[in-house]
DNA sequence: TGCTTTGGGTTGAAGCATCAAGTAAAGTGG
DNA sequence: CCACTTTACTTGATGCTTCAACCCAAAGCA
């Protein structure tokens, strides 16, 4: 734990650069959510995973793993979602303790009007800085942090192996 | 803004890994800090940035700057800062309207007891995750991006020049 | 000198996240 | 089949962030 408890230069420049585009990435893309469609970054992603899933229907749990939140945090902003009418809440018929949340056509609606515009946002500010080897760069070297973060989720098949699966809607991601 | 918003599958792949990093790594990092020594990561910043200053003082909008967060924001914390007895604010004789934050002698006690496992976390989580070449992708991409986020923050010579100051007290950083 | 504008900073309310506690259904051991 | 635990989820309080409004000092300028 305090081997080594330093960073050398290299590293804390790295460290600092990462620690501001934390700061200012999500903020930029909050703001642009904000301000063209009134969703958190948060929010629209709720939308957008469950408006990829087949039957636009997942469990609450499902959910809360698909979008690396806490069932609690979940549980407010579906609660939210639901009163703007984009999601409505059921009892699953197959588990009497899971609660299916389930994307309206009203939400549905909200997603495909708002992906276009956030998508680009997220092009403009990450992509078009970037070569296509600045591309594979990060994608190299946020796989190897997100494999320390919550190596548990690590291990659940990990949550971007919906390459695997037929995600071909681009309606939603970004 | 519309030219092309949709995202290839390897900016897709790099988009998604890149989201998950932005919310699981801050949150990782705040867990730890809370635990062990009850701050914020922008608090914490907030008080590291002062102890790296000549003087530890700095105005509220210089300081505000440094950390990258609104004038609001810092105040806001400042002013929690100030009650627990880390920081003071007092008028700058210079400029009546400036108001100068200063770190006390309990605040760098506080920062120095806290940066050690602060530091340890960031190694753990990131660089121990990476060998040189992925530090140094890190911070090209990180670079990369940056310089499209607040591209006015980037032309006052940048966040990160601090690189070019004497900078060797490396009791705060992590 | 008086009037407006800009810059630096604070404040209060409202929204969102987090944490601790709670409910209720489904297993599990005796 | 009855207590105990675990799983799935909700709720309420608390705290942090944001936003809009505000105050005061310093320039501009007429």
């Amino acid at each position: 734990m305090d081997d080594s408890p330093w960073l050398d230069d290299a590293e804390q420049r790295a460290w600092r650069r990462t620690a501001a585009v934390m700061t200012l990435l999500p903020a930029a893309l909050d703001a642009q959510l904000q301000r063209d469609a009134g969703l958190t970054q948060f929010s629209y992603l709720t939308l957008a995973m469950l408006s990829e899933t087949p039957g636009r229907t997942l469990p609450m749990s499902a959910l809360a793993a698909t979008v690396n939140s806490s069932l609690s945090r979940l549980s407010h902003v579906v609660a939210r979602l639901e009163q703007q009418g984009w999601v409505t809440r059921e009892p699953s018929p197959e588990s009497g303790r899971v609660t299916v949340a389930r994307l309206t056509e009203a939400g549905m609606e909200k997603v495909r009007e708002t992906a276009p515009g956030h998508a680009a946002e997220v092009r403009r500010l990450i992509f078009d800085a970037l070569d296509d080897e600045g591309v594979s760069s990060l994608a190299c070297v946020t796989a190897a942090i997100l494999g320390r973060l919550d190596p548990a989720g690590g291990m659940r098949a990990n949550p971007l192996s919906r390459e695997a699966h037929p995600d071909d809607d681009r309606s939603a991601t970004g």
